[in-house]
RNA sequence: CGGGACGUAGCGCAGCCUGGUUAGCGCGCCGCGUUUGGGACGCGGAGGCCGCGAGUUCGAAUCUCGCCGUCCCGACCA
């Protein structure tokens, strides 16, 4: 099938829409891929279709490869299997209610339901068991943004796997990770694998998938050598050197008047600041005042944090302050405090300088082990020019979109849902199980934010709209339209998508349409190839064009592809 | 949920501060004609609950209040 721009619904557009900011954003938009119908809800439209369902299919083909087999849940979800596992007070859930007043939920993700399905395996024989659909998944973000890039309903491949043991869900996990690499190198998108957080899945561990990008909500750290690659949330990282005064025997009370940021005292000492600390009150989901230390030129990581205390935690208000250490927040420290001191790791070796827990006063030459006993643990956020914990070299901060996630989660569904088997020594087991998503939206959303220039979107041959747009320029001269329509027959008779741009428009105007569309391959009818009845082909990527004989047209597009 | 901004034709915007006939501009759209290798030009035309509601006023796109929607930053987040 030709399909004939002059038929086709291809509604590009002129200008950007002015709420739009990022690339994939725009260009989506302008290209008549996508349409917002309310915040972060989005229309796919013919053309985009065609691009998501491409992604699908290579999905699709990698997820059989490892053994997937396609189901298709529903999204009307009664609400008492999420009661079952504690998930239904998620406030990201929408709810509903049908006629006699049950309640249903839009599942964001289908954990529950697989392993209601899975309830139905019994053997050990039977396992392992990896099952996958696409589906719709609603979410109640409370900030959709971005174009695709985060949204509050989706499609998404979501899989999951059954297995007797840890060391089969550890090979089926595996089997997950190299089948989703294959599937971003195919889709054309550069993406990472690093080690993240579970979130409201809960579980043993995940593996993020981050794609860098103009526009995103991560942060990817990487090793210039590519030894390490990880969230920035989590990433651990050599901090640059601290330049420490001469060593004092014991801490030494100094008096800083006025002096409360971290700038104005390594200013008021003459020291730097890497030889300073800083002093961080945090208050416990259970009430308990921790102090967190770390570096003076540092900033704490939440994220990690959370991970250390195994607790949210909130900073410690200035009443809260005062009560426990007399003192208020410029002048804190962790030595005679009587409080939980967990000590970041750059402070483990040296002298720094700390709050006296005076106002008004510091302590030179506090020295971990020695003046106070902190709980070491790696809680600082790195920062540009710190260096890789693998290999030393240095890393890059890259914004990134996370398209893919992938978790252990052990039986924290099986065992409230009652999925067990029964193993060879006749016990019933809780199944162990994986969970493993991807969005196509955001793959495709990621590849044309790593694809793109000023024109339009360059996709990848394997995810392009069609392979091969075929430009007439229709009213230039008699006969090459009949040309155009040749060079579109061939082509599709060899089995390749073409996109014939019939339309009678001015050629800036189709040139500009083909450049934004960005199909991988352009050829271009006109007077001046209707002379020696050739095409004149452009490669979207880089912008080389050669002239190609019409009876060649087919064997040359195959070799480019 | 906190902070900021915006809402006028399909898209991009002006008008609002300082209220006053028929609400404007560019692009796009429809018709006719001339044009045609990178978004041409002429002539003619269509298209608006000025986000919604209340209020002030002789009179509201314009002032006031409320609501809704959308975007950005943050919080949050498979």
């Amino acid at each position: 099938m030709i399909a004939r721009a002059s038929k086709l619904f291809l509604p590009t557009l002129r200008d950007p829409p002015a709420d739009a900011e990022a690339a994939s954003h725009k260009l989506l938009v302008r290209g008549g891929f996508i349409r917002q119908v309310s915040a972060g809800v989005w229309s796919f439209l013919p053309l985009g279709w065609r691009v998501h369902r491409k992604i699908e299919q290579i999905i699709r083909e990698e997820m059989d490869a490892i053994g997937g087999q396609e189901f298709l849940c529903p999204l009307l979800t009664p609400v008492e299997l999420w009661e079952a596992t504690g998930r239904a007070s998620i406030p990201e859930i929408f709810h509903l209610t049908d006629r006699n007043g049950r309640h249903f939920i839009l599942p964001m993700t289908h954990e529950e339901t697989f392993t209601f399905h899975a309830r139905e395996i019994q053997s050990y024989k039977e396992l392992p068991q990896i099952w996958y659909h696409f589906a719709v998944k609603d979410r109640d973000e409370p900030r959709p943004r971005g174009g695709l890039l985060r949204v509050r309903e989706f499609i998404m491949k979501d899989a999951y796997s059954f297995d007797r043991d840890e060391e089969g869900v550890k090979r089926s996990f595996e089997l997950h990770r190299d089948a989703y690499d294959r599937m971003f190198a195919r889709c054309g998108v550069e993406a990472h694998a690093v080690q993240a957080e579970s979130g409201i899945m809960g579980g043993k561990y995940s593996v993020d998938f981050l794609a860098p990008s103009g526009s995103g909500e991560n942060t990817l750290v990487v090793c210039e050598n590519g030894d390490f690659a990880a969230d920035l949330e989590i990433a651990r990282a050599i901090p640059r050197a601290p330049e420490f005064p001469e060593p004092l025997t014991a801490p030494e009370e100094v008096e800083t008047p006025d002096v409360t940021t971290i700038e104005g005292l390594a200013q008021f000492l003459g020291i730097d600041a890497t030889a300073t600390s800083k002093a961080m009150p945090v208050v416990k989901d259970d009430g308990a005042l921790v102090l967190a230390l770390i570096r003076g030129d540092d900033r704490l990581s939440e994220s990690k944090l959370v991970g250390v205390l195994s607790s949210a935690s909130r900073p410690a208000t200035d009443e809260e302050i005062r009560a426990a250490f007399g003192a208020s927040g410029g002048s804190l420290g962790p030595v005679g405090v009587e409080l939980e001191v967990v000590a970041d790791e750059a402070l483990r070796g040296g002298q720094f300088v700390a709050g006296a827990n005076r106002d008004g006063w510091h302590l030179r030459g506090v020295e971990a082990g020695r003046d106070y006993e902190p709980r070491f643990a790696d809680i600082r956020e790195p920062v540009e020019g710190d260096l890789c914990p693998e290999c030393g070299g240095a890393l890059q901060f890259r914004t990134a979109i996370e398209i893919g996630h992938i978790f252990n989660f052990g039986d924290r569904y099986s065992k409230p849902l009652g999925a067990t088997f029964v193993d060879e020594d006749g016990q019933e087991r809780p199944l162990l199980g994986g969970s493993y998503g991807i969005g196509p939206g955001r793959v495709m959303a990621a590849v044309v934010e790593q694809s793109h220039d000023e024109q339009g979107i360059k996709w990848p041959a394997a995810i392009a709209p069609y392979q091969v747009h075929v430009v007439a320029l229709a009213a230039t001269a008699e006969g090459v339209l009949e040309l155009a329509e040749e060079a579109a027959r061939s082509l599709d008779e060899a089995g390749i998508e073409v996109l014939l741009d019939d339309r009678d428009l001015r050629p800036g105007e189709k040139f500009n349409d083909a450049d934004l569309i960005g199909c991988p391959i352009r050829l271009t009818v006109g007077k001046k190839t209707l002379e020696d009845g050739s095409l004149d082909m452009l490669l979207r990527a880089s912008g080389e064009q050669v002239r190609v004989p019409a009876n060649e047209i087919a064997t040359r597009v195959k070799e480019m592809l």
